[in-house]
DNA sequence: GTCCGACCTATCCAAAAGAATAGGAACATA
DNA sequence: TATGTTCCTATTCTTTTGGATAGGTCGGAC
């Protein structure tokens, strides 16, 4: 199992291909941005899997996968990302990655998602596909209702309580009662710390 | 050595324990968030070293180190970042941080820096710490007056006028002032909106 | 010197935000 | 049926904000 694998943070890429190499007995490469990459594909030949962090320089986006993808000679491609948005998972499958990974994921089911793509067939966490028609499945998301994250939307905007509750078509107390509960559940002690904390958990 | 480690990547944690177990013989607890690692502490009794990642649920910036400090019975805490400005590292150490360890810090040097922390001596990058001076002056702080870049900062933070004033040994007005001509320098119409402009500028 | 910009303070006022408490409706589940 | 959750509304109150206006110091530029 021949694996490259391409993230800028030296300490994650590091570990993470210890942890491949020893418990998986993978025989992994490594690149620190998307170039480093690309040379290595192609002198050392196609990867049966192909590994590249979201945010990494040189990815611009999901332009990186498509570049990697043309190289890798129809062997896979997947994306690892730390804070995505979710429907960014559905972007990069669509883009034709092989995989996406979360890295809230546990190190084990990295194993066995890489082994699978390694294998040619198609990776994604369940509960980022089922977010693709609903709300986003963050693991800061879970724990609020659909109504909180309009409300919390509003609050990363910078809106005002009645803003919020003419664009939500609610009581401007309403919209209160939320801004309330929501810098409950999000460890904020107002609501500029709330869209600050939601925003960097990057729920928008 | 008895190490706590925590972080909401599971899968960033576990391969860091797992490396830091085969690698450095280091003895390992984990956490997802600040509350688990506070429970940890108070459980499994101080550690020679507790390792929190920056951005996590329950950190609200440096709060979440003071909290630990305070727990761990004067042992050693330092904090894990993946993309920290760089004057963050610097306020985690003047917050009483034992170290300051950036995620693109090799797997082998964050051995060496978490023996050299469990051993009770401060490590920080060098890199980070000589960015210092040499602060690369972003183009929308360069229309701002210093005391309105330490008066945003405290925005960025989600502080009242109030606890801007103290902290900087100033009248609430005085606050008010700065803020108002902070909202109309980067065209955003409250406080709220101002922070945002500025963590998305990367100011903060 | 005067002028100007950055900085600090003050008072007054209106609006917004936040906290506490109470209650009702819809809905799913046990 | 009972139970619990989410959601919406209401009232009352204090604190925080934001805006306007007026004045003060200090240091550098002209």
């Amino acid at each position: 199992m021949r694996i490259l694998l391409a993230d800028d943070h030296d300490m994650v890429r590091e570990t993470i291909s210890a942890y491949l190499r020893n418990e998986g007995g993978a025989e992994v490469s490594l690149a620190t941005d998307l170039s480093g990459a690309m040379d290595l594909i192609s002198s050392e030949g196609p990867f049966d899997l192909v590994l590249l962090d979201y945010q990494m320089p040189g990815m611009m986006g999901l332009d990186g996968l498509a570049k990697a993808l043309e190289a890798n000679g129809g062997k896979g491609v997947g994306i690892l990302s730390g804070s995505a948005p979710a429907n960014t998972a559905k972007a990069a499958l669509d883009a034709g990655a092989i995989g996406f990974i979360p890295k809230t994921m546990g190190a084990q089911s990295l194993l066995n998602a890489v082994r699978f793509m390694s294998a040619g067939e198609v990776y994604a966490p369940v509960e980022l596909m089922r977010a693709d028609n609903t709300a986003p499945t963050h693991p800061l998301a879970e724990r609020l209702s659909p109504r909180e994250l309009e409300v919390l939307d509003g609050l990363c905007r910078g809106l005002s309580n009645k803003e919020i509750a003419r664009e939500l078509d609610l009581q401007e107390v309403t919209i209160k009662l939320h801004v309330r509960t929501l810098c409950k559940k999000l460890d904020a002690k107002n609501r500029t710390q709330a869209a600050l904390t939601a925003k960097e958990a990057g729920l928008f």
